[in-house]
DNA sequence: TCGCGCGCTTGATCTGGGTCAAAGTTAACC
DNA sequence: GGTTAACTTTGACCCAGATCAAGCGCGCGA
């Protein structure tokens, strides 16, 4: 299962991309030499599993780069995602054996890697990673419940919508582009994946994608590369005003 | 918007029903002294708003006693329930000002109060408050995520099933009740209160629980009282066959 | 005791999105 | 450079659940 799997030179914490984003965030030089000491990286390729449903794990960790999807699937195959893993976000639970999710490199992936005893002694010793991952829980809790919404009260045109605007926001985020006018990005999932993270099927997907493009809400080249001509616009369709302190 | 509401005499932490669950469990004799000194309580009744979303909020808390349910509202009014409170529970977010949500007692609820800023500070000081703290809030993301999945792929019937399940389960920790047999609880949602957790019309959650009685996999005593005669029976229409480690 | 209202049930009809089917695109791989 | 397979689009049709509309029944206040 893990023989395509490749262990890259490890590097410096300190000129970690998501050094100040991570359950490492907070940490002062001497915590992160003792981080140092217990992490190690693994390199997953796109469409890998990282982690099996079920499975005890024996490591936590940070997405370094690449993305990530958490999905639960019902014994009929039936499958909703409940996550999506951006650099800098946090796989594993502290204090519990098995993992309640599929862990999915959706692209190739990097991950810095903490063995779960040690980290949770070290966490013990050391509040700031327990102050960040409390931090990082929170707002994992607060996303997870704005999907809910999504889930269960916005209609297929609204729910993509959603979706784009999400993405594009954080791309603007993650990458600093200027954002003056056109939001750029390309989409990270297939329509499936965006299926299953809606609640939709792909072939409904699709036909909204389409809609929204022969509306002028966004405009495509190729499958994967959305252009956004008026943000405030998609942030209509996607039923929630209140701009979304997009550029706070 | 509070005149109705009364101030009850405070009682010893020691003695407290939510003692061992609540963010205070892992806190020693001395630690909860401390959390003695700020804590204050306060009454709401049902239909009461507690926090209205985008308000500051100057406290946090534990529900004590009774019901709360944490509700998301769309500008043209659809709403979805994100969270349901139930003692034991914490309100509030420490290091954020506002509520994104509204919160709403459905029964009579006696609340567990701290003043935000002093409890922000005792936390600083106190790990076992802050671990318990990231505990509590990583079952709330784990059952968060499980209720995508029920917002997401399941349909109607598979929807009341899934609520009636949790509230039978819940019910028998909560009260331990023998479980022999034939499990009953009365139901503390309206029919439109579940429409929104499980985002339904209350016309199609009416419907479904007539026809799950019609099926004899409940029986219902007046509106509320439901007898589940087979629990494996209701896991079953509820999509998830495992029966949850109910009898662990 | 009556009547009013709220919560609930049930029926009739409509429709958004699912399902099934087929064909178009893209990129990887001989 | 052509074949293939994965991904995507589009069409036709159908059904689960929404919507609209009546009525029921219990509890509360006058």
């Amino acid at each position: 299962m893990l023989q395509d799997e490749k262990v890259k030179s490890p590097h410096e914490c300190e000129e970690c991309p998501i050094r100040h984003r991570a359950v490492c965030a907070r940490c002062e030089t001497d915590e992160l030499e003792r981080l140092e000491e217990i992490k190690y990286y693994r390199n997953f390729e796109a469409g890998q599993t990282v982690i099996w449903s079920g499975d005890k794990m024996d490591f936590v960790g940070s997405v370094v780069s690449g993305i990530a999807t958490l999905t639960q699937t019902m014994e009929d195959g039936r499958t909703q995602m409940v996550g999506l893993l951006l650099p800098s976000d946090f796989v594993g639970r502290p204090g519990r054996e098995g993992s309640a999710y599929d862990v999915v490199a959706t692209t190739d992936v990097v991950m810095c890697c903490f063995r779960k005893k040690p980290f949770e002694q070290l966490m013990e010793r050391t509040p700031h990673i327990a102050q960040r991952l409390l931090e990082m829980t929170l707002d994992e809790l607060d996303a997870a419940r704005e999907w809910m919404l999504v889930l269960g009260r916005k209609n297929a045109r609204e729910k993509i919508a959603s979706l784009l605007s999400i993405i594009a926001r954080r791309d603007a985020t993650l990458n600093l582009r200027p954002t003056e006018g056109a939001l750029v990005f390309d989409l990270p999932l297939t329509r499936e994946a965006m299926a299953d993270y809606l609640g939709l099927t792909l072939e409904t997907v699709s036909r909204q994608i389409s809609a929204l493009k022969r509306d002028g809400v966004i405009h495509l080249e190729g499958k994967r590369h959305v252009t956004v001509p008026d943000f405030s616009r998609l942030m209509e369709e996607a039923g929630d005003d209140s701009d979304g302190g997009m550029f706070a």
